[in-house]
DNA sequence: AAAATGTTAATTGTTGACAAAAAATAGATG
DNA sequence: CATCTATTTTTTGTCAACAATTAACATTTT
């Protein structure tokens, strides 16, 4: 696979891993897709047993279905997945930001209200400016800080999985936000509970939040 | 209808997966402890190579850590991760139930009421009997019926891997069901929401049934 | 033509061999 | 006695070959 040789490689298998999961990311390998695992092993030019091994490794995190003697599947999200991913989203988000509020309460977590205050004002200024490329980094960020914020790393990484494999719908429309006004506002509610230490209020308001997100994508459909 | 013409097996590696998994759950692999591939496939009788490829398709189950050049280890989950396992767990299934109460109302799920007032008649009277094995069976079916009403099959494939998970701590101290009156009342409120078709009612109840379990669990640790 | 059947090619499943890295061991040194 | 280092052994990582299964194609039959 072209140019490694980093000073200390972990495994070849993990490479492809990561550059098999990129693909389907990219779009480079499209939804629905079979992934013929000889073809990727020239590409890559490893042999095709690490490539299986890489497949193996991606098995569960949603977008790769393993067909027996039939073989990978890029995984092709619903509508009706969508949904499904979306209430489950809700539900680790909304936790997260109830046990960051709890944290930033009991002082475990101290620079987090600095952080998300800050990342408030980049925001409120890519949305005067209408720099949507930043606010959609900045939109990441914001979400991230309070996964972070949790103290569950397992929480962030079903977190992870969950929008990565919304993305796999219809080629990733979903990275569009929709409404930056909105949203922005919604941001602020949840803030403002989270620095308060408010973990009921955290949690309905970041469960208000995603909720629109699905509602407002919904409308963009027609 | 006959016997099944070919060997219908779907792949040596899914039945090793399965086979190392239950390994794992039943304890006859501590947690902690170091896998090793060569090991393994002696006692199995397969080769190494296919218990190598059933450990990858374990990788990101939460019962596997996967550490490059030094193998495979059975996780050990700490009390701290029991906590975030926990949170985790009464998020999905709080919205678990809050989708379930959804569908009764709208009339796609129609028999759920009925077998949950089953379940409900049949844990009363193992607690008149004080049958706790049997208890401890239909403790999980009332969470599967829940968790299979909602219509989200990823949700229950997390939801199950969490609770896996949490049984790896102390060697699955967590399956015992500490206080089995209190929880039968729990499992009536719940029950009584999702057949009303209350959302909110549903989820609440379900989201205090898993927190007050945490609580009852962390008591029974002194 | 369309469907069923038989044959060939392509792809996945499984294995054993070799290379590279980590762990275990033994010997030397303070 | 502890510990550092060199060496051996064990274990994991990678690859290529073979077997089993599936997909593709041609042929026959209706």
């Amino acid at each position: 696979m072209g140019t490694i040789v980093g000073p200390r490689r972990a495994t070849l298998a993990g490479e492809v891993r990561a550059e098999i999961e990129r693909m389907i990311v990219d779009g480079d390998l499209a939804a629905g897709e079979k992934m013929n695992e000889l073809a990727l092993s020239n590409i890559m030019g490893v042999s095709r047993g690490t490539v299986r091994e890489a497949i193996r490794l991606l098995a569960h995190s949603g977008l790769i279905d393993l067909i027996a003697n039939r073989g990978a599947f890029v995984h092709e999200t619903t509508l009706t997945e969508v949904r499904n991913l979306y209430d489950l989203r809700g539900a680790v988000f909304a936790m997260a930001c109830s046990s960051a509020a709890g944290r930033v309460a009991d002082g475990t977590e101290v620079d987090l209200p600095r952080r998300l205050t800050q990342n408030l004002e980049k925001m409120r200024a890519t949305l005067a400016s209408e720099d949507t490329v930043n606010y959609y980094k900045l939109n990441i960020e914001f979400h991230d800080m309070l996964l972070a914020g949790a103290g569950n790393p397992k929480a962030k990484m079903i977190y992870d999985n969950l929008v990565r494999e919304m993305h796999l719908f219809r080629r990733r429309g979903l990275s569009i936000v929709t409404n930056l006004a909105r949203s922005l506002e919604e941001h602020i509610v949840i803030s403002d509970a989270v620095i308060a230490g408010e973990r009921e209020a955290a949690r309905a308001a970041a469960y208000a939040h995603i909720t629109a997100g699905l509602s407002r994508y919904m409308k963009m459909l027609d």
